[in-house]
DNA sequence: CTGCTAGCATA
DNA sequence: GTATGCTAGCAGA
């Protein structure tokens, strides 16, 4: 592999990083903003390009030679802050801890060193790589440097450098002499920026030949050329930098001086105790810091709560870093435009996509325009069918897709986007299939903060401090909203290209919080990034229903509870709405003056399934509500919806996969939701005869058994537990044993039934109040049989005594695999709230490990898959369960892998075991 | 038309 | 007692 030379431009990031960043300070008062700022790009940049050799190069004191020949240089510029200057010693330290080699020559500038150093790099066959925010050093590109700005993810290759300046690396010179140099106080041609420049170097390849040609040159410009032709030589040659420094006095050889020494572990946590770096320091000191320093890398600020509040503002979200950025954003309507922007995207490290369309349903939403973004504050909306009176004219939908299909189609393009599983939708729906999905926003913020919200502009707020433009404003609400396709381009561009820049810088923000934390790391690039490519799949893919049988049913419901409404009627006295719970309460509670059992929150006396169930046992009117209820929830949800929500392309029902809803890591489905079709009443369970298979295949079904115990068993590392799942034994029958003291054969149904409760309370965090109302026992007797659980299974009271501390103490509990679910009502002065929080903490980590195994298999699956070109599909995902639909010839196959690959998807301290169920329908495959 | 409550389907 | 989403009714626009 080629060697690379990975060089900062120190000095030229010192005044950004301090004056991007707001005044923080240390306990002791001392400035760190600028400490942070360096200190956070090294790591980035460590993390971005892994390269053997390193340099970091600052300006060193004392007179270089531009000073002697120009006595103007850098006149104008003010002398270093002081809160700067005062930084500059612990950044060093930290620079050179962190395992950097420091390049400081006296009486040469950083600009001088870097580019002697690129040409010697390349004299030794090796490749180097630049990061500065100094544009000047475009001048070094060739086919072996590159230059990259880790402010705003911009990298610079010779074809990066020709789109940028619009001249190549070795006219960059003769550009920066045409335009001059304001900061370095080096005047150019008056009244010449880049547009001029351009043109002239266009029109004669250099500032020699400009110079020669003066004399042709009209208008007042060339009066102005003609004024400074003997100054321009001197310029030249004080904006070209220097690559033949003589650096022998300062490092050995080229490159093994440059080799990166391990960090400096002590030192680190001296400077971060001392700048009060909390969480970089905890990353140090905390265990899984193996994986991070073999990385050459430590953690990053977390911003969250807890932190903060801890600290008083130290380590603020380094968006500010964004803040400033010029804002240039593009349409594109020529087909010179979009050229130049595939140019630009296909040399980029990671492009932010956006697309407008129709509606927020994937499956159906037309394509309306293209955003792009992969440089902050540059971006582009490609418009391709906006329809309104007097709309400029577009480059067809079909002609940008064209042109755009090898770059969107190609995995080795890296793309970000916000949801890019609506967009990877939106494209398929264009026939063109996205790949290189290499990050998520939504995705980076639900893995980073699981508690919070993800959408984009509340990300913007939070990250950027930046108040995006909503949907809202561009397109209106309610009756008079438009589509997006209506709305001016102008506005459009406006809108559409903030999104595509707001996303990178989104990333830019949050992926240091996780690409420092193995643990978190894992969640998103091996689980969360690869789920969302197979949820996409998934949802494609779509569930054959049988609509004519659920028309059927609804129309049997529809009679039944006619009938049932007319029972009602002549109990109550009267008709009234018997779905209206308010109607409902006043005909039982006070015409008929039924006990009130309990009351809902609001007050009002409640008529929910339990306290009709139990005044059914005394009077005959609930006992008919309840029938009806079951019939017309079954009815209108199911039967009555789900034909309708059959994709008329595709004749199948598509529901949409939350992935960043639910706290715990669980998926969500929306649009119709497939994870709540009855299964517990005969009745309801109809409802999945209608989830078919197409002629020539069968519906097949693999559930985990018992997955939440068996983590519980797991993580508590509870001897009983363990060994009960480990003999294989009916682990309800097991619990009952233990509880009552009784051998396993001679526990009875109604011991089992208790057990089985108590399991499942313990599960959700149970108390004695909760398993008493359940098993219709007294609180004592319920609070005894907890004791008595606890008794025999020691582990598990242990794992969530322990959970509760964690959760207080950090503020998030974890699950097996490092996910972090967030708490953040567990140390709420409520004590209503702060209970439900630890009850929630309890839960947590059982769920969202179960969540995460199931997103490993569902990656497992559709790998396998596809490595052996099944025609079997994923169609469903119930949270312990994976539907599959398959071709009768790869029955036997998929019966026997299946659940081979959701038990190996990880080596718990149980077996894992799923189970599989074939069937015509999905009521056959349980 | 929007947002809320009550109630109920699933794991 | 955990985690979700959807429907109907109803109140206040």
């Amino acid at each position: 592999m080629q060697k690379t030379l990975l060089l900062v431009d120190g000095s030229s990031y010192l005044y950004r990083a301090f004056h991007a960043l707001p005044d923080m300070r240390n306990a002791a008062n001392e400035p760190t903003g600028a400490l942070y700022g360096i200190i956070n790009m090294l790591r980035r940049l460590r993390i971005d390009y892994p390269a053997a050799y390193l340099a970091c190069v600052f300006d060193a004191k004392g007179k270089t030679f531009r000073d002697d020949m120009y006595a103007d240089y850098k006149a104008t510029r003010a002398s270093m802050p002081e809160d700067l200057v005062k930084q500059i010693t612990p950044i060093h330290a930290a620079v050179r801890a962190m395992g950097w080699p420091i390049l400081m020559v006296e009486g040469v500038e950083a600009d001088d060193v870097i580019g002697t150093l690129t040409v010697q790099a390349v004299a030794h066959g090796m490749d180097a790589v630049v990061s500065t925010g100094d544009k000047d050093l475009a001048q070094l590109v060739n086919d072996h440097v590159t230059l990259i700005n880790t402010m705003n993810n911009e990298k610079l290759d010779r074809a990066g450098v020709i789109a940028k300046f619009g001249v190549p690396p070795e006219r960059i010179v003769d550009y920066l002499t045409l335009i001059g140099d304001t900061v370095d106080n080096i005047p150019g041609v008056a009244k010449v920026g880049p547009k001029t420049a351009v043109k002239w170097l266009a029109q004669y390849d250099t500032v020699d030949a400009v110079i020669a040609n003066a004399a042709n040159i009209g208008g007042a410009v060339g009066e102005n050329l003609r004024q400074v032709l003997d100054w321009l030589p001197k310029a030249k040659e004080l904006v070209t930098v220097k690559t033949d420094c003589d650096l022998s006095a300062h490092m050995v050889s080229i490159p093994e001086s440059l080799k990166a020494p391990e960090q400096d572990k002590d030192t680190l946590i001296e400077l971060f105790t001392r700048y009060n770096f909390k969480t970089w320091l905890r990353e140090l000191s905390g265990p899984g810091d193996t994986a991070v320093v073999a990385e050459g890398a430590g953690k990053t600020a977390d911003n969250d709560s807890v932190a903060k509040s801890a600290q008083g503002g130290a380590e603020p979200a380094q968006s500010s870093l964004f803040s400033k950025v010029e804002r240039h954003y593009e349409t594109v309507l020529t087909e010179a435009q979009l050229d130049q922007w595939l140019k630009r995207i296909d040399g980029a490290t990671l492009t932010a996509v956006d697309t407008e369309t129709t509606s927020l349903e994937p499956m159906t939403a037309q394509l309306v325009g293209i955003s792009l973004c992969c440089e902050v504050g540059t971006a582009a909306y490609i418009p391709v069918a906006h329809r309104y009176q007097d709309a400029p004219a577009q480059l067809s939908r079909e002609f940008v897709l064209e042109k755009m299909r090898a770059w969107l189609e190609d995995d080795s393009k890296p793309k970000v986007g916000q949801n890019l599983k609506y967009d990877s939708h939106i494209f398929a729906n264009q026939g063109v299939n996205l790949r290189g999905i290499v990050h998520d926003t939504l995705l980076e913020s639900y893995v980073f903060e699981s508690h919070r919200s993800h959408d984009m502009d509340s990300l913007a707020l939070r990250h950027l401090n930046h108040q995006t433009i909503t949907f809202q404003e561009v397109c209106g609400k309610g009756a008079s909203q438009i589509g997006f396709d209506e709305v001016e381009i102008g506005r459009a561009t406006e809108y559409a290209a903030e999104d595509a820049d707001i996303t990178l810088q989104l990333h830019l923000a949050m992926w240091p919080h996780i690409v420092d934390d193995a643990k978190l790391r894992f969640i998103y690039e091996e689980i969360e990034v690869p789920t969302s490519v197979v949820l996409q799949k998934i949802e494609r893919n779509g569930v054959l229903i049988d609509a004519s049988r659920l028309a059927t049913q609804s129309n049997e419901l529809g009679k039944r509870m006619l009938e049932i409404e007319q029972q009602a009627y002549d109990l109550a006295g009267q008709p009234f709405n018997l779905s209206s719970p308010k109607q409902l309460g006043e005909i039982l509670f006070e015409k008929l003056k039924l006990p009130v059992v309990k009351k809902t929150p609001s007050g009002s006396p409640s008529t929910d399934e339990e306290v009709l169930q139990k005044l059914a046992e005394d009077y005959p009117l609930p006992k008919v509500l309840l029938d009806y209820r079951s019939l017309s929830k079954l009815k209108s949800t199911y039967t009555d919806k789900l034909p309708k929500m059959v994709n008329q392309n595709t004749g199948r029902v598509h529901t949409n996969y939350a992935q960043a809803v639910a706290v715990t890591g669980r998926l969500a489905s929306n649009d119709p939701n497939l994870q709540n079709i009855p299964i517990r009443t005969a009745e309801g369970r109809r409802i999945r005869e209608a989830f078919v298979a197409p002629e020539g295949s069968v519906i097949v079904s693999a559930d985990y058994s018992q997955i939440e115990l068996r983590i519980m068993a797991h993580i508590s590392g509870d001897e009983n537990m363990l060994r009960a799942f480990a003999e294989g034994v009916d682990i309800h029958r097991a619990t009952a044993a233990e509880i009552f003291g009784t051998p396993a054969a001679e526990v009875t149904s109604e011991q089992r039934r208790y057990a089985k409760v108590i399991n499942f309370g313990l599960i959700y965090g149970m108390s004695a109040f909760g398993l008493a109302g359940n098993l219709g026992i007294e609180r004592a007797a319920a609070q005894m049989y907890i004791e008595k659980y606890f008794m025999r299974f020691a582990g598990v009271k242990q794992f969530m005594d322990e959970t509760r501390v964690q959760a207080k103490a950090q503020g998030y509990v974890e699950t097996v695999f490092g996910r972090r679910l967030w708490l953040p009502e567990i140390n709420s002065p409520n004590g209503q709230r702060r209970q439900g929080a630890e009850r929630a903490a309890i839960n947590a980590p059982m769920q969202g490990t179960a969540a995460d195994l199931i997103k490993l298999s569902m990656i497992a699956v559709q790998n396998w898959i596809e490595t052996d070109r099944l025609k079997s599909k994923m169609i469903m995902q119930v949270h312990d369960e994976l539907v599959l639909e398959v071709p009768q010839d790869e029955l036997e196959l998929v019966r026997v892998k299946l659940p081979q690959l959701m038990a190996g998807v990880a080596e718990l301290r149980v077996p894992l075991i799923a189970e599989v169920g074939v069937g015509k329908n999905w009521d056959e495959a349980h």
